[in-house]
DNA sequence: CAAATCTCAGACTTACTGAGATCG
DNA sequence: CCGATCTCAGTACGTCTGAGATTT
């Protein structure tokens, strides 16, 4: 009880000066820092998994998009994608090496190339999806798969609402 | 109907090449996915807001340590706050500079630094709480405050984990 | 001598910018 | 001539590594 109050006394011990009562450990709580801690492991995670398969995260990117949404130009990956136009090139470059995807010049707009999944690239798509998938399993491990849902739900309606306002 | 039939059809036709059925977004729901695209957005907004007081994040971080944990050497506060010993020689010139912190030789072991937080350094963190606040509002602004609460609870866990198992 | 601490210099990665060449 | 597209070179930033100097 006495050592209570003693630590009672320590956190109010600031208020005088001004502003709200802090919890001890508002850095670790703080939203901003939990998403880059958390997104640093993930990327960490993420990468070096596919690294073992010959894989970066944009290529799936890529391959995901060509196979959900069709063939088109670099322009439009690249919005699909996220991916910077200027950065497309190296990634298709990596793709079209490994023939996972074919980079023709459109016929009816010369300026424009058209992108093209092989079938090499979906079956490799398929494989990607599967390590993803046991990553995922990693990386949300703590989780039950009402709670990793939630998760993803929040996530989403946060990123939408930011590249909405962007 | 005759347009949803159709599009069941494009989803179900790569069924038979093998592998589960997709969602058609399962790029966009990718934990790892929603975590960098978020964090990114987070980052900036985190970053300018800081940049417009006159402070970067890692100030915060090692304001908020030293306030709450007391005065230390580098070494502890690196590791308190998650930032790179060969970069709290920086992260620390920069708060000296701004009279924010002190930093003076231990005398029971000189190889060590003592780093205290200032009269003006607690007024400086008050004024960055206040600002992180705003911030995270703005962040946070498409959730209720139950599902804030939700958030910040699952990414806990999920770091926790990794920091665990690292 | 081995280990810890602070410091500095630089490698490495990634997001991002800008300019040139080609074409509509 | 203006604008879009692809490509390449280079900037800016942050994480991380390694080594030297000092002290325990």
């Amino acid at each position: 009880m006495g050592r209570m109050g003693a630590m009672i006394r320590d956190e109010v011990a600031d208020l005088p000066e001004g502003g709200a009562p802090r919890t001890p450990d508002r850095l670790r709580r703080r939203a901003s820092r939990l998403l880059s801690q958390l997104t640093a492991r993930s990327d960490r995670l993420i990468n070096d998994g596919l690294a073992q398969v010959d894989a970066r995260k944009w290529h799936y990117a890529v391959l995901a998009s060509l196979q959900e949404y069709g063939p088109g130009s670099q322009a439009e990956l690249s919005g699909r994608s996220g991916i910077y136009r200027s950065d497309m090139v190296g990634v298709l470059n990596e793709l079209a090496e490994r023939d996972l995807v074919e980079r023709s010049p459109d016929p009816a707009d010369r300026r424009r190339n058209v992108i093209t999944i092989s079938a090499r690239g979906r079956r490799h798509l398929r494989r990607l999806d599967t390590v993803l998938d046991d990553l995922h399993d990693e990386l949300l491990a703590p989780l039950s798969p009402v709670e990793r849902d939630q998760l993803v739900r929040l996530l989403t309606r946060l990123l939408d609402h930011h590249a909405r306002t962007s």
